[in-house]
DNA sequence: CCCTTTATCAACCTTTAAGTTGATTACAGG
DNA sequence: CCTGTAATCAACTTAAAGGTTGATAAAGGG
């Protein structure tokens, strides 16, 4: 199964500055090759790889409108990745919180922001 | 700082499947680079470049248990990657849903999933 | 004390990714 | 038509990523 090759791609996709822009701007709409070229100071050919890279990851698709290709975010991928995350996020959320109950036990303020590194068992450096 | 890098790095280093595997794996509880190292097929060596992968990314930090490492996720960072993707992926949405409130205006039936791509006024190939 | 365990440092190899320039395809409009 | 526009294809360069082997460092257990 490439439920990994997908996350392999997709997390790769937005590991580069260009490709986030590009998905910030289509997230207000569909936009052609030349405009999402626009804004950046590489050629436009640099600029369609970029594309193409987010159409492999199945972030985007393109469809034809005369010789323009209109490039579309696809939301759905993303919130493929998102789930990916809070998956793992959210466990070690609640372990933490668990790990809090324990050593806050019987004590009545709550543990403030990051509380878990300090209250750690091993030392920092 | 550099908002920017941050995410390159971040996403990045989940653009691995091996490294992913070690934030699952992190996710239920700290780990020595040893035991992080077991489940794979590579040397302790190339674990632990994957780990300072994580670490310069701030993905996890490390403490010390005499000889031992310890890798410890950091959620937060997780969260903020989240908090990226879902900016974008809440507009998108946010959009498709006026689209589909346009174009089935006056008529009953909910748009079925993925309704926006076989709306589009464009044609796929 | 030494020796074993745990992990990092260092040098090197190979593959891939991002960018360039130059040529080519596809289509619309005058 | 044939000209201009929009985009991709192709070949090449450079830099970085992921892996290896071998050596070194730091700490405890016998």
């Amino acid at each position: 199964m490439d439920q990994d090759e997908a996350l392999d791609g997709a997390f790769a996709a937005l590991a580069d500055p260009v490709r986030r822009a590009i998905v910030a701007r289509l997230s207000r709409g569909p936009a052609t090759v030349g405009e999402l070229a626009e804004p950046f100071a590489i050629t436009m050919q640099a600029v369609s790889k970029h594309i193409s890279v987010l159409e492999s990851a199945g972030l985007v698709w393109r469809t034809r409108d005369a010789q323009r290709r209109p490039v579309h975010l696809d939301a759905a991928a993303l919130e493929r990745l998102t789930a990916w995350i809070d998956r793992y996020r959210l466990e070690a959320e609640a372990r933490y919180r668990r790990l809090d109950d324990v050593l806050t036990a019987g004590h009545s303020s709550a543990p403030p922001e990051g509380a878990h590194r300090k209250r750690s068992k091993e030392q920092e450096p």
